[in-house]
DNA sequence: ACATATCATTTGCAAATGCAATTATTGTTT
DNA sequence: AAACAATAATTGCATTTGCAAATGATATGT
């Protein structure tokens, strides 16, 4: 008997919205929403990105993403500078204002995810993130048959 | 050394943005959203919900998920009525349609998890989901800390 | 019984979101 | 080199979202 409450992509929703909510709330005090602090988090590690590359990698979509960054750059935690050999895209990065303030959030989501997990043997979580991002590695070759089954059922509708 | 690629909340969010987006659109063809098919997949699972039980089984927020609940009773997929007995409280269930829908959809999210996980041991998949829910039960146990954390650092900022 | 508090849902409104169309630049074909 | 295709980012616009306030209903204290 099938039971949403059982099913991978409920179950991943409801901690991923659950975790996002709380650490969302925990960061409100520094005025930095949890979209800003991917953003920033992710150009500590990474810096100087274009932004679909920033997109693929934060998971924001790219016009959702292009306004953000806008915002960011108006408040001095982002350049966004077009390229001189390629005036096409774009590199992002963080200020030193940017960078001092992710910085300092680091170790809150540190923090954070060490409370999260502390109920469980560090193996447990190792491999929970080995899982995950191998899964979320084969949801890339699943894509095709995804689209390929829409439209099967689209041409069949069109039939009649 | 930190990287946000690595943190839980951040792959949680990935993978579930991922698969849900994958589905999202596997089910595009029956008009149907994600979060309409998550409502009916509850209703189907446990009918007979009030609003505010049904939003915390979906993670969707309360006034978002009224609107919804009212888009799906215009399409005919559920049905909401206040109880006589405690006219504050609402009744909601799916109709004959509804349930006819969504028994055509639960297959096709069994295959789509099915295919998603197809690489990996079925151990491995039980231990994540039985992870996935300790963890999503040990966050309600640390939302006094993020409360009590924001506040310290309220305070400490009105100190100046 | 009346005022007040609490609970459940809905709604107003401003902000966020996402698709599609647009702009700007570079790459390719003949 | 001109025309056309492809890539990258932005923007217009309609929809969705979420907070806070309002509404409607029941429970509680005096």
């Amino acid at each position: 008997m099938y039971q949403l409450t059982n099913s991978l992509p409920y179950m991943l929703n409801r901690v991923g919205v659950r975790m996002g909510d709380l650490f969302s709330r925990r960061i409100a005090g520094y005025s930095v929403t949890l979209p800003m602090y991917r953003v920033m988090a992710a150009l500590w590690e990474k810096g100087d990105q274009r932004l679909g590359d920033l997109a693929a990698m934060t998971t924001i979509e790219i016009s959702t993403l292009s306004r953000l960054i806008g915002e960011m750059k108006r408040r001095g935690l982002v350049t966004r500078t077009r390229l001189k050999d390629n005036a096409r895209t774009v590199a992002i990065n963080l200020t030193p204002k940017g960078r001092t303030l992710v910085e300092e959030l680091i170790p809150i989501a540190i923090h954070f995810e060490e409370v999260a997990v502390s109920n469980f043997p560090a193996k447990n979580i190792v491999d929970l993130k080995t899982v995950l991002a191998e899964i979320y590695e084969s949801l890339n070759s699943i894509e095709p048959e995804i689209a390929e089954a829409n439209k099967a059922r689209k041409a069949a509708k069109a039939r009649g």
